[in-house]
DNA sequence: ATTCGTAACTAACACGTGTTAGTTTGATCT
DNA sequence: AGATCAAACTAACACGTGTTAGTTACGAAT
């Protein structure tokens, strides 16, 4: 079933069926003929072959989604919803979604088979490393390409969704409270762009009451609850006079209030916790979870926007809509004791 | 870059490049040949172009994963692991995964997208429907489809993940407990295959002891804890003499755990919970949450290596790895009062 | 009556690969 | 010396599409 057979059965040339069909108006058309193809087209069942239309074209209406860190898709939350905008728009413009995660070390063949071989027209990174030199060099070269995640990239040129996240209204609201003494459980190993940077807006934010974060107070997770539990744990030990904790994300925050429960601390009265990303269970723990809501469909959507601008030769357009955070006051924060 | 480059570079012809680069064994090279190519090719960094290689060859070496239900992408916690496991299976033998979600009408689209354009050569589903045409005639014309979800699928032929699990196991515990009025909330409408068949199962463990599940004891959800905790209100309102509850996943009992707090319920002395899937936080819970493991990770690659099996001719192997579900009992259950 | 112009369509090339049928080279056998 | 054969390689076709340059038909202008 190709073009020839829709050729053939409206009586027409198979370079018509071509024009008719991939909308071009190069050529003039008679209106009647058009007709005709097309409901030559719906009536075999047609459709065109993509690897036919990839060579002649050069674009091959896919794009692919890099999910950097292979614990991001096992454990995190906030995966699922992004994939689903992502792939929601993407379709509504004809666009496909290659999915690939990364393992640890050979991403040089992942990156080249995508780019060269699968020949993507664009791509959306998923919490990419501080520093990776084939992502820069795809940048560089203004591969179409956007970063989402917690980022701010040099390029001005490159386009990422900004993390205009707000750590600093919830690090008001704890030194509000009294806490002078917070604690953080990071989503990662220190070299993922998103850990780094809001460790950084975190003492950023501390210091404007001038507050510190001693790297005592740090201790690093792997976006899970078990993790949240063993690292806090390890940070009591490291700084048992800590009063409250900000938590990486929600799942890592939850894995804290075990570890906590479990030294016999009662919340909200021993330790304050906050969340982050406000995943659709964080309403409904015990204590229900305070947390900072991120909008991860709105993001996805807004990459994907984004990324289709880019991939069709215009400048990315400025998010239309709001992907700031939103600090969500709930029931785990108290004053501290004492 | 093209293959041509590489027969100029390494002396050679076009057709000798591509014996050597698709390991064809049709013909006689000299060792000292296929030497010579493979280093030029690796010199220029050159890459097939899959579009050429998949009209040439019919395969587009791609698998179609299809997600046959939003709200499973937009909060279902064992998405991800199962993707995790897919795209690494699939990436271990050259496949790269397209990912489809499903909107609600117009499936039609987006399967004879995949298979008529994309030309996948074989596509897993995640959580089917009961009953679709599409999908069904797929299957009947043998095209290598893998359904992955709780199935019992009529043509043996048709390659499916067994849903062994054991609802019964822990039927009986309850009962044991002294529990004879058990609730259910299921994770979507009827009509999912998931949810139909869960709710069968259920009913037939109920049974063997003698006990039966009135309509009144079933609520819906839509695998959110927000869904839970509504159905079960609604739950708790029609059938008010209930004193366990099956819930269909991890985070749909999360939110039945909340609306029993709420109606001044103590956990888990008036009402015990049971969950599904064994989430990563589900251990994290107050109290920690009894539950019914699922392995999405073994679930995804088998799956993806029967599928494999499919594609290239073979009969796909049997699973050889217990995909059983296991139960989990931790302090989410007590013996009912009175 | 010839030229011109335009609307409507199509022949033919290009994209990059896999594969079949065929050619060259050089050694071995009668 | 000529015939035979195998090893090593390659010319040419096929896959299905988009697109450029060109052809046909036909009414209008000179």
């Amino acid at each position: 079933m190709t073009s020839h057979d829709v050729a053939r059965e409206a009586g027409v040339s198979r370079t018509t069926v071509s024009m008719v069909l991939s909308g071009s108006t190069a050529v003039v058309l008679a209106d009647e003929t058009r007709l005709r193809v097309k409901q030559a087209a719906e009536r075999l069942g047609y459709r065109p072959n993509s690897a036919g239309r990839m060579l002649a074209s050069g674009a091959s209406k896919t794009i692919g989604l890099i999910v950097s860190n292979p614990d991001l898709l096992l454990v995190d939350g906030f995966i699922p919803p992004t994939l689903y905008a992502i792939s929601k728009i993407a379709a509504g413009h004809g666009y496909n979604v290659l999915v690939e995660s990364l393992p640890e070390a050979n991403d040089d063949r992942a990156f080249s088979d995508l780019v060269l071989t699968r020949r993507i027209d664009g791509m959306i990174v998923l919490n990419p490393r501080t520093e990776d030199p084939q992502l820069a060099a795809l940048i560089e070269r203004n591969f179409p390409v956007v970063l989402l995640g917690t980022i701010r990239h040099p390029k001005e040129v490159t386009v990422n969704i900004p993390g205009t996240h707000d750590l600093q209204e919830a690090v008001d609201y704890l030194v509000g409270l009294g806490h002078k003494r917070i604690g953080h459980v990071a989503i990662s190993k220190p070299g993922s762009n998103a850990t780094d940077y809001r460790i950084m807006e975190f003492r950023e934010a501390l210091q404007k009451h001038g507050l510190d974060l001693p790297d005592s107070r740090i201790a690093y997770g792997d976006f899970s609850a078990k993790s949240g539990h063993d690292a806090a744990l390890a940070l009591f030990n490291q700084a048992p006079d800590i009063t409250a904790v900000l938590a990486g994300n929600d799942t890592i925050a939850l894995g804290v209030m075990r570890a906590a429960r479990e030294l016999g601390k009662s919340l909200p009265r021993d330790l304050s916790i906050i969340g982050y990303d406000d995943l659709p269970f964080a309403a409904y723990l015990e204590p229900p979870l305070t947390t900072i809501r991120s909008k991860p469909i709105e993001q996805g959507e807004t990459a994907t926007r984004m990324l289709i601008d880019l991939m069709q030769g215009r400048a990315a357009a400025k998010p239309d809509v709001d992907l700031s955070t939103e600090f969500i006051v709930r029931g785990s924060c108290a004053g501290p004791l004492g």
